[in-house]
DNA sequence: CAGTGGTCTAGACCACTGA
DNA sequence: CAGTGGTCTAGACCACTGA
């Protein structure tokens, strides 16, 4: 059982790799589709659907009467990886769990410019909280949520489900953007990770949107060591 | 000039805004291509190309006669930036600046499995060097690149170029690894940035190939606060 | 076995833009 | 203004697979 691929996929993955590996460079110019047609001896739909493919992936360019040529290098963009906290530590085989800390409700900071961009002149939900790995503490989450854009989370119960997993279950965010870097342990929770102030620890700071509405701001600080990102770019 | 959009653009827009917003839930049933047509008044081949793209996204998921359901909620993968240092440095209006430490072309040792994985029986180009920005410390670099697929590198000056910035003019890479976690300033380079032992540190290790060649192996250790990796998800 | 999506054709009209 | 890509049509044959 050969499988048969579609002609327009054959016709994509042979330009895709003659990109990839070189033998076609940025700046080149492709056959028209019209020349495409006859080399492959199809209709012009199909040159078309397997030339936008790669169009939209980033790797030709095409512009009405000037033609196609191969885009220059795309900038190095990589799927990064961040999964749930409890979904990675099941998939270790490890038994997860979330303590919580504390939880306040009350009106963002006037001088906190995160605190007001996510929560405006309304309340938030102030929680803080430690992740464990059978029973090792693994990061420690700081985390607000606006209660505008989420009311029924103040009836959330954080002993049963961290507040990223009761979040993911209830709405969905449509937009985030993370920043990662490095920290040292704060003394005001580093004995929470059984660390020594100043020890490293690894930072993702992430916001989350669901179409306009900010949804939450959340800091997460992991043991390093404990926890490493993972992005890939190019063929699994 | 109000732009017409095309119309399996439209489609294609209105659906995904009825997933994102919620009013379509995963595993909910679209309608067939055939009910979609009459909605639209239009061609099959026009449907289909927004709902294939839509799939494309992972969206949907579409099975013949099982009909187009919409996909479940998506692993959280998003698309991070690893810009080149050299460029993310001149983005801040501050003056880059390599500087090779040292520079040895040797064998893998044996007992280091990333070595022999990189350069298996052939020989590797062992480099390290610190990144400047305005000539203040920000990284430090320690880089293996595979003689056998590289040779024509061992004539390159690193007092000029940078080895990443040379290899990307060079041989891009098809296919990258990255793992982002945090450490301590080991003391062999602590004090090339600056920095006492142990303090903390954001370090990127990159694995890249082109098609099934093994490139280089390179971590980059960057002062915590010096440098902010982001990734985002969703609409720019 | 009937409905669904996957693919392909041979044509058409058009907008854009560089020679 | 002529060549190019963008879009769309009305049809066709087929593979797959759940009712």
């Amino acid at each position: 059982m050969t499988r048969i691929p579609a002609l327009h996929d054959r016709i994509r993955t042979e330009i895709e790799g003659q990109i990839l590996s070189g033998r076609l460079k940025p700046g080149d110019r492709l056959p028209s589709e019209l020349e495409l047609m006859a080399v492959y001896q199809c209709s012009r739909m199909t040159v078309s659907k397997a030339l936008s493919a790669l169009s939209g992936a980033g790797l030709l360019q095409r512009r009405k009467r000037a033609g196609t040529v191969v885009a220059p290098r795309p900038a190095e963009t990589m799927v990064l990886d961040i999964p749930d906290l409890a979904v990675e530590v099941a998939r270790r085989g490890q038994a997860y769990r979330f303590r919580l800390i504390d939880r306040e409700v009350r009106a963002a900071h006037a001088d906190d410019p995160r605190e007001v961009g996510l929560a405006g002149a309304g309340q938030l939900l102030f929680v803080r909280g430690v992740h464990y790995a059978d029973e090792v503490p693994m990061a420690f989450e700081e985390r607000r949520i606006s209660l505008e854009a989420v009311p029924e989370i103040a009836a959330a119960d954080f002993s049963v489900e961290a507040p990223g997993s009761w979040l993911l279950r209830h709405i969905p965010w449509t937009e985030a953007e993370n920043r990662i870097g490095a920290v040292g342990a704060h003394e005001a929770w580093a004995s929470l990770l059984n660390l020594a102030p100043g020890a490293p620890c690894l930072s993702i700071e992430r916001r989350t949107w669901r179409g306009e509405a900010r949804i939450t701001l959340v800091r997460q600080t992991f043991v390093a060591g404990a926890f490493e990102l993972v992005a890939r770019f190019g063929a699994a």
